[in-house]
DNA sequence: CTTATGCTGTTGTCCGGACAACGGTAGGCG
DNA sequence: CGCCTACCGTTGTCCGGACAACAGCATAAG
């Protein structure tokens, strides 16, 4: 007999959790009431209240449940919100550059953001910042994308470092200033490569280009740098993403196997 | 006295904890290589077993062990890996319209995937399958995308439903077979719009447009669907993401606060 | 030499209990 | 009436123990 999901087997917290789970979404309790007591729900479902707090930890994975100390464990969604993460672990994989690649500065100079900078960035308006321009280059130094990085002239000290262009900016700027990056936002569109680029990336001016735009944010939206790269045309060049439901998934929608 | 992170103080679990991540990040025990068995570091440590299984599960959270049953806990990263997620919580925001948008079916017919679609679909050579053409308007019904979505047989009752257009098929496939998406990918490429789907976009044939392949997949990697979205190049279109560092981070960058 | 069997060590599950830390409330005090 | 304090219920932490499930290995059987 073999049994998939813990719809009456598997480990007694899998049990509680799915009867839990299934009462939440028939809305007893309801958004914002609260569950019974740990206690009283090892009471009730003659388990231990080791068992039900494992159960617990299962509905609060899936964003049902908040526990809250000295106070009680609250609903707080009645559906399990299904969140998918990048399957890329740290944002430099996020590049999508499938091997090692070279980034060589040419040119840095500052400038203060001007309203057409402004919007392309969807920031910084006015601000003085500090311009680097370049070409990334794969292993055969054939050249991958045209890029422009812009950061904050408070930051400006970060792009002094010896290691710009093997280290990104952010990771400089959260080494000195010890401010982490809590939120990147990018941008992907379609556009006619103008001239400079068309011919640093080995294609006729006018043909097809990706204009990636890349801003990363530290706390309270302060603005840490911002890229903006451009890429020749498929099959020259194509940004590969994926995303996968966490691995918790796995843990909730079926229990361990046996028999 | 205050204190921020457990280093010396609060619970044990979290002291535990840090230092067998900063044993780890040392390199003793090295990548691939196990940590000493639960009842070990309990011994050692002075503890119970209870509270060396809590600090293992941060540890697993943060991504720097996996403990294989009847085996042990093996090093699988020797620092914590920054993982962001996206900012939206479901695979269909992740779509990046702004507003509410509406899919018009143009035609249905069944193909065989030749090798150059099986090439841009990544997959699913020789295989029969349900090609469904439209476009997707905005609200006020001026083309943003040339669509064409890929069922393979076998689901290709999904697209029968009334509500393609309206919901993804995918999702359609989720509640009729109960096999949800664990897998995403997803391809961003630049390219020369051909004549029909430059005139259904309204620009001239030849202008550059953004050409978005997404795959979906269930467990095991089967192909559930494919879509190619084409779309005018900027600023009439621009796919916009955003990642986010999860709430977790906070959790295991310091410990709960006291005093 | 290959296959089946049992043993051993390890993690997974579960129990029952105890005290600490915390939020909220009721009561006492000014 | 307003403020402070003690109390109570709840979750957080921690203990010690027990058995089940599983992977790997050594041994025995074919």
């Amino acid at each position: 007999m073999t049994r998939q999901a813990p719809a009456g087997g598997g480990p007694r917290y899998a049990v509680l959790a799915e009867t839990l789970a299934a009462a939440i979404a028939a809305g007893v309790p309801g958004l914002g009431e609260r569950l019974p007591t740990e206690a009283q729900l090892a009471a009730t479902h003659g388990v231990s209240r080791a068992t039900v707090r494992e159960a617990l930890r299962r509905l609060r994975a899936q964003g049902l449940v908040e526990p809250v100390h000295g106070v009680g464990t609250r609903v707080i969604a009645e559906r399990p919100r299904p969140t998918y993460e990048m399957a890329v672990r740290s944002l430099a994989d996020l590049m999508g550059y499938g091997g090692p690649t070279r980034l060589d500065i040419a040119r840095r100079d500052r400038i203060v953001v001007d309203p057409a900078l402004a919007a392309l960035l969807g920031d910084g308006g006015g601000q003085a910042m500090l311009r680097l321009s370049g070409v990334r280059c794969d292993a055969t130094a054939s050249p991958l994308a045209v890029v422009e990085m812009f950061v904050p002239a408070a930051f400006a000290a970060a792009a002094e470092a010896a290691e710009v262009g093997r280290t990104p900016i952010y990771r400089l700027i959260e080494r000195q200033w010890h401010i982490p990056v809590v939120d990147m936002r990018q941008e992907i569109a379609a556009l006619s490569l103008p001239l400079a680029a068309a011919q640093a990336l080995g294609v006729r001016a006018g043909a097809p280009g990706l204009r990636i735009v890349r801003r990363f944010y530290g706390k309270r939206a302060l603005l840490l740098e911002a890229t903006v790269n451009l890429h020749a045309a498929a099959p020259r060049f194509a940004y590969a993403i994926r995303l996968a439901a966490p691995d918790e998934r796995q843990a909730w929608t079926s229990g361990p196997r046996s028999g």
